[in-house]
DNA sequence: GCTGACACGATTGTCAACAAAAAAACTACG
DNA sequence: CGTAGTTTTTTTGTTGACAATCGTGTCAGC
């Protein structure tokens, strides 16, 4: 169903889940937007969705949690955040330091093979634009981004970038325009061309834009903080 | 002893610490260097040192581990982390993409307050390095690129930053010369006159050169990384 | 009829005992 | 004297039950 091509990651698969599965199933939720902001995460539900015991998903939602992806309130379960406007700008901020760096670079050290990989990448999000797949929309456009990273060859950048994309998932959930997709691919294919030029400052200046243009279509203005919590889960 | 004044975060101080609290002790520790690379952080220990339940620490450790500063060895136990000459490399790539930005901001948006602030701390930092008090001039040589990020008003920067200043201490201890100190406070005084000068340009630069001066003095070409964990143990 | 307190139910937080695995110590053998 | 195998001990991982807290529903009083 939803299961994506994990190549690497298959070393604790005997019967039971690890936690850091259980994290990134959780993560891919809320990028597809299954997991709308707000929403509540109780211990026993998700015990059984993954069959698994208490302490697993205690652990998993902290981990989440430490990523500002959950919020924990004491004795009052877990929930998906809601990102307020302050937040969305601190993320975006940091995805203009960090990511037109992770372009440059990974236009440097992208081999011939990193960009077969770009171009069948973004064949599919073609595919998937195209055809309504709004969900796989989603996901493939913040995958393009985790992948530059990857190509960047830097394992903590990756982890950020993969942080900050999720949270960007939460964030035009709350304040994007219903319409709007994430990404626009016809970005994401300018910068596949400038990799293919081999042309690194094109790179970095095109992704510079592609994230400002993503944060101009969000109304960072629009809806007050103090509702948002009720007004976000009961218009999904 | 070794309190620090801790301004915030006093929040939960009933009677017992917080995981939050616990994970910013230990990483503290690591910072000044009281905790090596390779360090054993027996659960029986840490509760014994915090007088917490040992379902606490062990979610503590989780947490460092999340931010690998501690590696959690299966059926093992935790480790203080030996970063590896590669994960040093990438380590300052990601200082480098991200910290020199986060100078810019600070220089941009400090206000007076800000520059007394910094001002004092520089004050502090002199007088450590001055009075050979290498651990306190370890911790404030971290804390001055941390109270950059605050000043730069992002709290998604801050905590990368704190995570990355904390992995540098790791790497520092390991592929350090054993005389040098963290950074060089010079440095800092120059990008603090970049400061009061209001030049966000020499700002950004002088802070990718001080990374870059760091990253030069150390040796990661050195040491085999096999033999790193026994001789950082025992050299404590 | 509306507002307040009270009690119930459900969920989360904590603790202690138990099981499993690894490290250490000890013994026997080469 | 060193080494391999075995037993002991320590440490980690997991499960279950219990305690505390919060939200909800009910009922009495005004």
């Amino acid at each position: 169903m939803d299961t994506v091509g994990n190549t690497a990651e298959q070393d604790t698969r005997d019967d039971e889940l690890g936690e850091e599965e259980i994290v990134e199933r959780i993560f891919e939720a809320i990028i597809d937007q299954r997991l709308p902001p707000g929403a509540k995460l109780s211990e026993a539900a998700l015990c059984e969705a993954f069959s698994v015991g208490r302490m697993r998903i205690r652990q998993s939602l902290l981990l989440l949690a430490s990523r500002e992806v959950v919020e924990l309130l004491p004795n009052r379960g877990a929930f998906v955040a809601s990102p307020s406007a302050e937040q969305a700008r601190e993320v975006f901020e940091a995805r203009l330091m960090i990511e037109p760096t992770v372009a440059r670079l990974a236009a440097e050290r992208a081999t011939d093979d990193d960009l077969k990989k770009l171009e069948q990448h973004l064949r599919l999000e073609h595919e998937a634009h195209h055809g309504n797949k709004r969900r796989d929309a989603i996901r493939l456009s913040g995958q393009f981004h985790m992948l530059l990273a990857e190509i960047a060859g830097n394992a903590v950048v990756l982890r950020m970038v993969k942080e900050l994309v999720t949270r960007t998932s939460l964030i035009i959930g709350i304040f994007g325009s219903p319409g709007v997709s994430n990404c626009r691919d016809e970005d994401h294919d300018e910068i596949f061309n400038a990799f293919s030029a081999r042309d690194p400052d094109a790179a970095t200046r095109l992704m510079s834009d592609h994230l400002r243009h993503i944060q101009e279509h969000l109304e960072l203005n629009g809806p007050a903080e103090g509702t948002s919590d009720l007004v976000a889960i009961f218009r999904k």
